[in-house]
DNA sequence: CATATCCATAGAAAACTCCTATATGTAAAA
DNA sequence: TTTTACATATAGGAGTTTTCTATGGATATG
């Protein structure tokens, strides 16, 4: 059964005449008898009596007419809510984002996008990076921000915030008055530390490693896979740790850990935005990129001098 | 926004790709790299992510790909039924009857009728002749057995079934021993007399008018708007009465009333199938039509010789 | 009975659909 | 990395379809 035949014997019943359905279609009657004819032919149905005046439909033709406004209605709303996807009026947005961003920074640039975007349905899903990769992948995800490095010409990557890994102590620790240590002492206390490929150790490895020093195994008190875990271990008094500074920003201002300073410096990361390259971003995507790049990417430029 | 098109990319989305889309649709890749082009230019909204691989849908196809599955889901139900329309396995059937045979013909015509065609909804509307007619021309009705004749082209007339008008009186009454009275007689006792135009009554006028009589004012006790209640005068005893036979059989045979036959023979009556010219019967009504003429033609036969 | 109005038909022009051939790009294999 | 296999994009032309104009036939109205 054709569309367009559809649409003209719709037209034709609507306006209850050839002559008037044309003139609306911006069409010629012929056009339309011919339509008419060509569909009954196709059905094998008449759908309409040609009465001298007017025209009416046959049972066939008013079961078939109400089918047909259905159809074209659905085909209308489907328009309308193409464009108001278009515009970015509505829409779903599904954001993925490994533990550290996806807990401390995403939450809120998410509640600050809802606010503005209210007709927008956002998702946010935590998971290890390699999981919101692969989701990223299969179209599964649309946007993520993610801790660990990407090299994959597949994925659009920049770099989006930054944050601090700090050694972290038990407030009553012997070394909780200590300003600064070298990172070589890190071996003398026991120590709490990430898993082996998160990118928490990945930073810490790769520091001590240009020092010149590696971690003792004799040391490691625990590998820890989390980093909420790994906080209530040093809060316990199992040792010491090297953690986001997000992670126990309340912990260190409410003194109940101690924070060091590592001799080399401070132990920067950074994050990074990221989306396959080749599928094309919603409207909400876009803007939700934009709102990410526009606080996170100040962050970043200072870590490049 | 294109139905082809429309259709174009519901299979490209359905299939995962224009080349296994086009095997399905019996077209070229080409083509439907082209129309899902140019539906994407009049939306103007990517529909799909062209991966090397395959083809994955955008939000925006994604949306509009569950439109499309509703529409053309709904265009093949429509098919599937208009099927079962024209095979007669469904559908609707409007009569219309005017007292005589609706009362006393069409229930059992109709009664049969559905219990061979169980899928068929049959609606019969008791009406006096003239509405009839105007409801078959309006389409309300699609086919009526009535008493009235009716010279119009366009309407078909068949004749079918036929009824005799007997005279009663009731069961005690002086003329209830008489087998045969001469037409002039009814003037000699009180009369019950259906409204003036109503069919009955101009078949009996008819019959007096070739004899030369006509009928005495003085002696009609009530001009009465229905047969039912022209039944209820004569066994109350308020006179004698020119009816259908069928609206007195069971009255007749019960003893209730009395029936004398007219000097001038019996009084026939012709009843008549009709309905629009112009309109096509729908399958049920060409069945209906058929059972009809198969019980009512051989009545009527007869009566022309 | 003439007139106006509406639908059907015929034939030609315009538009579109669809195809073949080819180019381009991507992912897996060598 | 290069090759191979496979998928989509593009270009141009053949064929079909759509649409138009012109005309004829049927019906209701004055």
């Amino acid at each position: 059964m054709d569309m367009r035949r559809l649409e003209v014997f719709y037209h034709v019943v609507e306006e209850g005449g050839f002559t008037r359905a044309a003139t609306v279609m911006n069409l010629t009657q012929p056009t339309l008898s011919a339509a008419v004819r060509q569909l009954e032919d196709d059905l094998g149905t008449q759908l309409l009596n040609r009465l001298g005046r007017e025209v009416s439909p046959t049972s066939a033709g008013r079961l078939l007419h109400g089918y047909a406004r259905r159809i074209f209605a659905l085909r209308k709303k489907a328009i309308a809510e193409l464009t108001s996807l278009r515009t970015g009026d509505q829409g779903e947005l599904l954001l993925g984002g490994s533990t550290i961003p996806g807990t401390y920074i995403l939450p809120r640039l998410v509640a600050d996008f809802s606010r503005q975007h209210a007709q927008i349905r956002v998702s946010l899903q935590l998971a290890a990076t390699a999981t919101i990769v692969n989701d990223l992948r299969q179209q599964r995800l649309e946007l993520a921000l993610i801790g660990g490095e990407i090299n994959d010409r597949a994925f659009e990557v920049i770099p989006c915030f930054s944050d601090e890994l700090v050694v972290i102590v038990p407030f009553d620790h012997q070394w909780s008055t200590g300003a600064s240590i070298a990172e070589q002492e890190l071996n003398n206390v026991p120590l709490l530390l990430r898993e082996r490929g998160s990118a928490s150790r990945k930073v810490l490895e790769a520091r001590l490693e240009s020092r010149g020093v590696s971690l003792d195994p004799e040391n490691m008190v625990a590998e820890v896979g989390g980093n909420e875990a790994l906080k209530q271990g040093v809060l316990a008094g199992l040792g010491a740790a090297v953690i986001s500074r997000m992670a126990v920003a309340g912990e260190l201002q409410r003194g109940e850990l101690a924070e060091l300073q590592l001799a080399g410096g401070p132990l920067q990361r950074r994050f990074y935005l990221l989306h396959a390259r080749r599928v094309k971003l919603s409207v909400a995507a876009e803007r939700f990129k934009s709102l990410v790049l526009s606080r996170g990417r100040t962050a970043v430029d200072s870590l490049d001098k």
